[in-house]
Order: C-alpha cells, then sequence, then structure tokens
DNA sequence: GAAAACTCATTCGTGAACGAACGGAGCCTG
DNA sequence: CAGGCTCCGTTCGTTCACGAATGAGTTTTC
C-alpha cells in the first residue's frame, strides 16, 4: 500500500472508490440474506423498534437519512405494513410512526440475520482486523 | 468498541451503517471539492483517459459500475462534451468511449482535487491509521 | 456452414440519496 | 398579539444501483 505520489493518481487506490466497492458487495450480502427489506428499510425498522413511537424527522436524524429519503423509506414500510403513521394529536404538523404488530416481528426476525450479513462483510479480515477497522471507520463518519 | 451480544443489536456500531456514513461524508466533500462532476462521472472519466479508448461495458468492468449504470454516466459525460462515442467498426456491437480534448483538460484539473478529497476524507485519522484503513478497506471490495 | 452460446448496448422498474423549494404549524420575542 | 424564526412534512428534479428482459451482433462448437 504506497502513498501515490501528486502525479501518480490510480482510481482504485482512492478512498472513495473502495468505500464504494465495499458497500457494493455489503449491499449483495444484504440482499442475499436479507430479501425483504433493504439496508435502509431495515435500519428504520430497527431504529423505530429501538426508540419507540417517533416522528418521521427524528426518524431520519436517528438513521442518518435525509429528511425525503426518510419519506420514501418510511412510505415503502407503511406499504408493507410493518409501519403505522398517525398525525400527533399534540403537534399536528408531525407524523407519529410506529412499528406494527407485523414490524416487530419482522425486526424480531432479521435481527439475526443482520448479525451475520456484519459477520459475512468483515469475513476478509481477522477478528483483531475486524476491531481496527471498524473503529477507523466510526472515526469517518 | 466492544461486539455486541447477539441479543444486543445496536444499528449504530453495523459496518453497513457506518459505511453508509463514511461515504455521506465523503459525497458531500467530494460534491464541495468537485461540483461540476459527480464521483462516478469522474471515475469513469479517469479510467477513461488512463486506459484510452474503450468500449462501454468494458470501461463499466474497470469502474465497478453495472452495465445499466454505465450507460447513464457515460450519456451524461457525453452530454457535457467530456467524452465521445463512436462505433467500433470492427465489431458493430461495440460503442468506443474516448475522451474528448474537454475530457482531458478537465481531468486535468480536476486530479489535484481529487487528491485533495482523498485527504480530507481520511482527515480524522492519523497518517499510519490511514494506511492501515485503506488497506483494510481494500480487502473488503 | 448452421445452431448454440455468448457479448454489447439499451430499456424498464424499483429503491435510494440529496438539494431545493414549498406551505402549514408551532414558538418566541418584542 | 403580531411578526419572524424555526420545524415538519411533501414534492420535484437529478443522479445512481442493479436485476431483468430484449435485440442485434459475434464467436464457438459440432
Amino acid at each position: 500500500m504506497t502513498i501515490e505520489a501528486p502525479d501518480d493518481y490510480r482510481l482504485d487506490a482512492q478512498v472513495g472508490f473502495l468505500l464504494r466497492k465495499a458497500t457494493q458487495r455489503h449491499l449483495a450480502i444484504f440482499a442475499a440474506l436479507m430479501p425483504d427489506l433493504t439496508p435502509r428499510q431495515f435500519a428504520a425498522l430497527a431504529k423505530l423498534c429501538e426508540l419507540g413511537p417517533t416522528s418521521q424527522n427524528a426518524l431520519g436524524r436517528a438513521t442518518a437519512m435525509d429528511i425525503a429519503t426518510i419519506k420514501g423509506v418510511a412510505d415503502r414500510l407503511r406499504a408493507k405494513g410493518l409501519v403505522a403513521a398517525l398525525p400527533d394529536p399534540a403537534d399536528r404538523r408531525r407524523l407519529v410512526l410506529a412499528p406494527t404488530e407485523a414490524g416487530r416481528a419482522s425486526y424480531a426476525a432479521a435481527r439475526p440475520e443482520a448479525h451475520r450479513i456484519t459477520a459475512e462483510t468483515l469475513e476478509p479480515l481477522s477478528p483483531d482486523e475486524r476491531m481496527t477497522f471498524v473503529a477507523l471507520l466510526a472515526r469517518l463518519g
């Protein structure tokens, strides 16, 4: 792993490119092990089960999704019957989201798969390397 | 950095979530420093300048983009006048892409920015940590 | 030399990211 | 209480990912 000189640019060594490739591989693993939910849908459902009833914007912030993005994700989760939305009587701007019975069941069933997805994504690294990698990655967020 | 027990799932500690957040930050840096090209457009242009005339499919493989994705990226680069497309007389299925004069100039101008983008993305890490991180990340692609 | 197998490019559909603009609603300060 | 600031949700437009299907062209194989 050499640091390239300013006049020698190799795309394949750039963080952005490597991040994209690692993400691609991870998404393929995810789609194979959890075909019924997309990563964002699972993230939103997981956070919702963790937090309980939450406004749409707040859920977006908790899952690091754009306001426009969480809207679409929430709509698709509602269409699947995993999430219910009710207007907040105390604040009429708010749409309060909560997992349905089916949503909680789906989350409970998906959790072991989520661990497997993480494990398989990190599989090329040794246990020590995995810890190192995750710790460094967390600092780039 | 603890490894969570199977019954304690925290979204914020999952590789997929961290990858997404790191990518988000990187994309924001990219958009700020290279507003005229998207990361994929830059990647395609860079590979094209590196490889010379290349078929669309081959460029897709070289940049780790789906066939359907590279089509759109190539179309947008053509619309910007940075890339030209000609049918291959030797193989009439092929569309051969090549950078235009403007494309080469744009790439030459963008290269220093690309280095700055990489540097800024990795800025939270020490020089040693950067090497470690990039090496580990490369193995997850 | 003809059928089978493969390759190249295109198109369609779904899911997603995110900036920008918008209107409705609450809050805060003068 | 009125004007302004902020927040909430929605919609629009552009870009991208990727599976699937299709049609045209090329190579392989028998």
